[in-house]
DNA sequence: CCCGCCCTTGAATAAATATACAGCCCGGTT
DNA sequence: AACCGGGCTGTATATTTATTCAAGGGCGGG
């Protein structure tokens, strides 16, 4: 439990700007990771990380000095109290999705470490008719489609999500 | 007088371990600069320091990763477990490899039980531009390529690290 | 089964950092 | 001179982060 939530961490923090511990809570609920503001702070600590302008960033690459994750900032809405909402596909591209891509009548999602599965959960359960099946590993989720061309209806969608 | 102060900042910060602003504000008093933790605050802010393991440092160059300063002044290193250099995907292949056949635009690479997780994490993080993604099992390495033919060239690719 | 030990966590709280606000000083303008 | 306007600062306070303390839970030995 503990291992797969640092992971999570590592990524949000790599992949996303966070800026303060309050703000990763949210963001990890999100992925169905739920933890106090002291938890967290024990594991930046174990971690290592470090706090600067730009929010946290993993010990030896301060990297992203200013240009940005993969989607600016994003977050924001997000109402003060508890949300307890069960996740839907686009809630779980956005916190989890990095990057997609097609392959003739597959679609690949390159998700953050440990996102696969619920992505691949979400794309389930919203049933889209294009989608045949998938499977998951650790960050990776393939999708299976009929054809090309419904592929491509797919990866387009999966792409309007995660840009949004 | 702010100018200077900045500077003297950046000096105690390179030369020695600063762990909070408070310590931070005593140090100066020594130069007989003497403000307050809120205009430390701000000027923190405005040199774009940041805080990590270690105390502050300079935005460039994290320096001193876990070194000391150059007189500790205190603060015990504090051994943790420390990770070499991630295997490459010739080590993986070689050590885990067992078989490689193509079906299409993908990719399948049979490993010794257990093997597949690494040697998919391998894949990855060579990011061959060929390979769209991978999927691992137990002992099956899925790989995804955008066609049949950047299928053959990574097949071949992998048949040459495991009869190397 | 029970016990002791260690690891993990949450709640509460202490400590550290950022900010709102107001005062001061200075130079330019009327 | 009187009046802005801007930069810099301290005080008080809000916000954020670290730590203390007290549970639970898992596990090996008795």
């Amino acid at each position: 439990m503990k291992d797969q939530r640092l992971n999570a961490i590592r990524d949000l923090i790599s992949s996303s700007l966070v800026a303060s511990q309050d703000e990763l809570r949210r963001k990890l609920r999100r992925r169905g990771i739920r933890v106090t503001q002291a938890t967290l702070s024990r594991d930046i600590h174990e971690l290592r990380l470090s706090k600067g302008p730009g929010g946290y960033s993993l010990p030896n690459g301060p990297a992203r000095a200013n240009g940005d994750g993969p989607h600016g900032d994003g977050v924001a809405p997000e109402a003060e109290g508890e949300d307890d909402a069960p996740p839907t596909v686009d809630e779980m591209l956005n916190s989890f999705g990095v990057r997609v891509r097609q392959a003739l009548n597959q679609v690949v999602v390159r998700t953050v470490l440990g996102g696969a599965q619920p992505v691949a959960a979400a794309l389930d359960r919203a049933g889209w008719p294009e989608v045949v099946g998938t499977i998951a590993g650790d960050d990776t989720v393939l999708v299976i489609c009929p054809d090309a061309r419904r592929a491509g209806e797919v990866e387009g969608r999966i792409r309007t999500r995660l840009e949004s």
